[in-house]
DNA sequence: AATTATTATGCAATCGATTGCTTATTGTAA
DNA sequence: TTACAATAAGCAATCGATTGCATAATAATT
């Protein structure tokens, strides 16, 4: 695998080469560490001569803050850890350059890791998270869920804990969340007003709260629209383009087949459907409706392109970062945990617009 | 922006508790903290009876390891910072997946930075890595640049530099590249192939290397095909599907207009470009030959698919990790800087493959 | 000019784990 | 049983920055 497209050859060198400490800088002006440390923390405390001494010499000398010094003394990293199932799934990138943003500009760093989806490899994320003593851990929990005895041991150690998403809905947390329920309500009525009656639905897995709440707003809707729930309309664990095409196929080879999917899941699935769509030479909107999940780019760009719902994701990460300065600036007074929730929005392609019946 | 789609609720509260430590399970133990270091450890010199009690007591006492304090003392990190201009772009996404599994493995953590294409943020991000005392710095400079100094900083620092993709090329580093140039030979070769004679080009900033590698190609290829080049048909900095729409209506209405374009900046101009070709009623590929770069999902998706390059993007970023843990071992004997160069991959699909003439 | 109030700087402990060196303990060989 | 080797455990310094407290230097007040 990582062999054969490779081209190796070699070229030249470089060196080491001690790094300057305050110490450095204070024996060259005799001066004491503390005061250098002070000037360059900005601490009054020092008069103007010497600080600019000081900085200067600093400068001079390419003096750089050894940040682990620091982080042990203050007890403090200035990072925030991210655990996300997949970094280079749309949604959590989008989450991750989001929350960058914030850190950033409050000077924080961010350091990412991700389960893979694996229980095992969530906990220990975790517990590398916890030894490196960061400020703040913001998480979507794996699929494959055992446990969340890892989670608590996040606050008994004294950090502060952002679920997103994804979260262990029993634990008392900061939580950001999508309004999945309220989305898929709007979604699916959205179908029957389009003149959809027969609305099936792929799930996701059920042992994630936002999979539960998708398929609750689904059901919400049909009951508010007085259309009989069908059982063999709910395909489960249909969350990856494959399986969503196999449950397709599924669904139209019933007697009484469903005009419309809603693919609770994610775009993916949505693709899957329009594939089997075309494959069966249907005709999309107007002898099968599709929804989506998640606004991913190219839900824009297929034919028809695909309605779908759009997470705010990029924004969703700022707020998980804003919602931990507020709650850092409140620190010792902790203010508690609180739930932010996102109102994802709706919209509307060709896919789902039928030309009124 | 972060107010309108929320709700806030609060619930109740965490508390800090101090966090065990060595010296703690010595005490208990009536040992000294240097016993208890060399058992977890696990640096012989410690009987097995007391490494066991040691053990025990650890976990009993739920002691979490301080990195910090270890990391100042070992002057080591063990982290990779990874600087990249966005993180929610898929092949920089899809590197820093890669870079995070091989890095797992090995029980290094990644420390996240993006530069938005900014020459400040850069050197901001640099400093920030060399002050956290990672390892290695993994970096693609920004489109924005103006010095190598910070990065000639980082070497000056003892740190460990790795180069990928977008990289200062008289700098003496380790590097991971593509071969943009072979891939663009490769990509025009084929479009000579289907026959297209008047292929034009999508260019680059032509500051970054990878963009003058891929012209390079391009007129390689022309020249290795008897083509004549010409200069009307090579459009600047078309790299963002706007651009490359734009540029495209400005090609299709030259008095002898290309029969074909292959956008080397990215798919997303490959699409701006099919774009245009839709709106004029042009046949794609019958009256014009499309060619993206970089394998983005939705080139399959479209319609007609579009004709692209894969760069092996995750495998990348497991070549650049596995290239640092290689040269890690070798450490003091510092073997110096290598180059490995990555074979793209030219994926033939629709927007490319005329029924023969 | 003498005394107090300010400000600048130095001193030394601290954060928690690691490690070279010394000392104590146990085991082995003669 | 004595001498010596091997192993286990303790001591103390160290990594580099921060910070409360003490002292020195300067400015302000009467």
């Amino acid at each position: 695998m990582h062999n054969n497209y490779f081209h190796i050859f070699t070229a030249t060198n470089m060196k080491n080469q001690k790094r300057t400490t305050i110490y450095d800088i204070a024996r060259k002006l005799n001066l004491n560490a503390s005061s250098v440390s002070r000037a360059l923390s900005n601490t009054s405390k020092v008069s103007e001569a010497t600080r600019k001494l000081i900085l200067d010499t600093a400068r001079e000398m390419n003096y750089q803050p050894n940040s682990l010094a620091s982080n042990l003394r203050r007890g403090s990293n200035r990072t925030i850890g991210v655990i996300v199932p997949r970094i280079n799934q749309n949604f959590f990138a989008d989450i991750i350059a989001g929350l960058e943003e914030i850190t950033y500009e409050n000077g924080y760093n961010l350091v990412i890791c991700q389960s893979n989806e694996s229980y095992k490899r969530e906990v220990e994320c975790v517990n590398t998270l916890i030894n490196q003593q960061v400020n703040c851990i913001v998480m979507s929990v794996a699929a494959e869920f055992e446990d969340d005895e890892h989670i608590r041991n996040i606050q008994k150690n004294g950090i502060r804990l952002i679920q997103f998403d994804r979260v262990a809905d029993e634990l008392d947390t900061l939580k950001v969340l999508n309004d999945n329920r309220q989305a898929s309500v709007e979604a699916v009525s959205h179908l029957v007003e389009q003149g959809y009656r027969r609305i099936a639905l792929l799930e996701g897995p059920q042992n994630l709260n936002i999979f539960r709440q998708r398929k609750e707003g689904y059901l919400q809707a049909l009951a508010e629209h007085g259309i009989e729930v069908r059982p063999e309309l709910m395909k489960v664990n249909a969350w990856t383009q494959e399986l969503s095409a196999e449950a397709t196929r599924e669904l139209l080879a019933l007697s009484d087949p469903p005009d419309a999917i809603f693919a609770s899941t994610s775009d993916f699935s949505a693709l899957g459907v329009l594939q089997v769509a075309t494959e069966l030479g249907l005709t999309v909107p107007d002898q099968l409706g599709i929804c989506g999940y998640s606004n991913e780019a190219f839900t824009e760009i297929t034919n028809p392109s695909i309605t779908t719902i759009d997470q705010h994701s990029v924004e969703m990460g700022n707020a998980i970062a804003r919602l931990y300065f507020r709650e850092a600036k409140l620190d010792a007074t902790a203010s508690g945990p609180k739930t932010i929730t996102i109102k994802p929005q709706l919209i509307i392609r060709e896919s789902s617009s039928r030309h009124k019946f």
